[in-house]
DNA sequence: GCGTCCAGGTCTACC
DNA sequence: GGTAGACCTGGACGC
């Protein structure tokens, strides 16, 4: 399968855009030129997909010989789509950057379209995965939700579980085997809240809802604090929060060369002067040398 | 190999 | 509204 790509799009920056494509299912080749995904076409159809761009074409490889119905080719492209962000306006962003030399090289790299997973609900899950502990432990946590709750879809590859079936295992389960810790309940209560549908988050991509009522409809999820929810905000399509974490505070602090803690209202205060797009400035920013080659 | 300490966000109780 | 302490894990460190 092929999808045309705009010419502001670059795959390896969008896979270097943060840490996503080091999770599973998730993974990428060292130079960051192919990404391994696997999708979720329904409840119970699950495919393993290699993508690679060449010139001004993306293709999408279904490994294992699956085959799929045009509709299941269909919506596979439509979520290829909106994992790598191929429709995402920026334009404007990239006026932005260019008054600023220090931020030339964003659009001169085409960066600045952030991957998100398949569904919204694997991105919160894996959001929460990352609060309060090492890349390492985000890394374990996800890598057992999926061996251990997730289907086989390629050799060793696993499918992201749907909210149902994690929300048939126990707190106690949770913690031994997931190694969630004291995330376990939070992640529970997302789950059995998703089924009962008292939440729903997959609209939220596509959502009108003015910028802080989906911030706070994110914060509302127990476990999802204020750098979850700005983070997730950026997923989302919406910069104007920061989703600040300690990584984001060192980095600050070595490129505008402060000495001792720096305060994340006086980060903040820095990147007003960008407006709707500051959490997605000072994303190019932290990250600025992951782009360098 | 074992024990101790620390870093990492969020929640809750308390002031 | 602001703050302290608990939550849990992996990793670093000292012995």
């Amino acid at each position: 399968m092929t999808i045309q790509l705009p010419p502001n799009f670059n795959l390896p920056s969008t896979i270097n855009s943060h840490g996503w494509y080091d999770l599973p299912p998730f993974a990428a080749n060292e130079t960051k030129t192919e990404l391994h995904a696997v999708i979720s076409l329904s409840k119970t159809k699950h495919v393993a997909a290699r993508i690679r761009a060449h010139n001004s074409v993306l293709t999408i490889t279904v490994e294992n010989g699956v085959r799929l119905t045009t509709t299941e080719k269909e919506r596979l492209k439509n979520i290829v789509r909106s994992m790598l962000r191929i429709d995402e306006a920026l334009e404007e962003f990239y006026s932005l950057c260019r008054k600023s030399p220090h931020l030339r090289w964003v659009p001169k790299r085409r960066a600045g379209r952030m991957l998100r997973s398949p569904s919204v609900f694997e991105d919160v899950v894996k959001m929460m995965f990352t609060t309060n502990c090492s890349w390492a432990l985000t890394k374990i946590q996800t890598t057992q939700l999926t061996q251990k709750l997730g289907i086989e879809t390629a050799e060793n590859i696993y499918s992201f579980p749907f909210p149902e079936t994690i929300a048939k295992k126990s707190d106690l389960w949770l913690r031994k085997e997931i190694s969630c810790g004291y995330r376990a309940p939070y992640l529970l209560e997302l789950c059995k809240n998703l089924v009962n549908n008292k939440i729903e988050l997959e609209s939220l991509r596509h959502s009108g809802l003015p910028t802080e009522e989906l911030y706070w409809k994110l914060r509302s999820i127990k476990g999802i604090g204020h750098y979850a929810a700005g983070n997730l905000m950026k997923l989302i399509g919406r910069y104007d929060y920061l989703g600040i974490d300690s990584w984001v505070r060192k980095r600050f602090s070595e490129l505008h060369k402060k000495r001792g803690v720096v305060s994340d209202t006086a980060i903040e205060k820095h990147y007003d002067r960008y407006g709707k797009w500051r959490g997605l400035v000072c994303l190019m920013e932290v990250t600025s040398d992951w782009h360098e080659s």
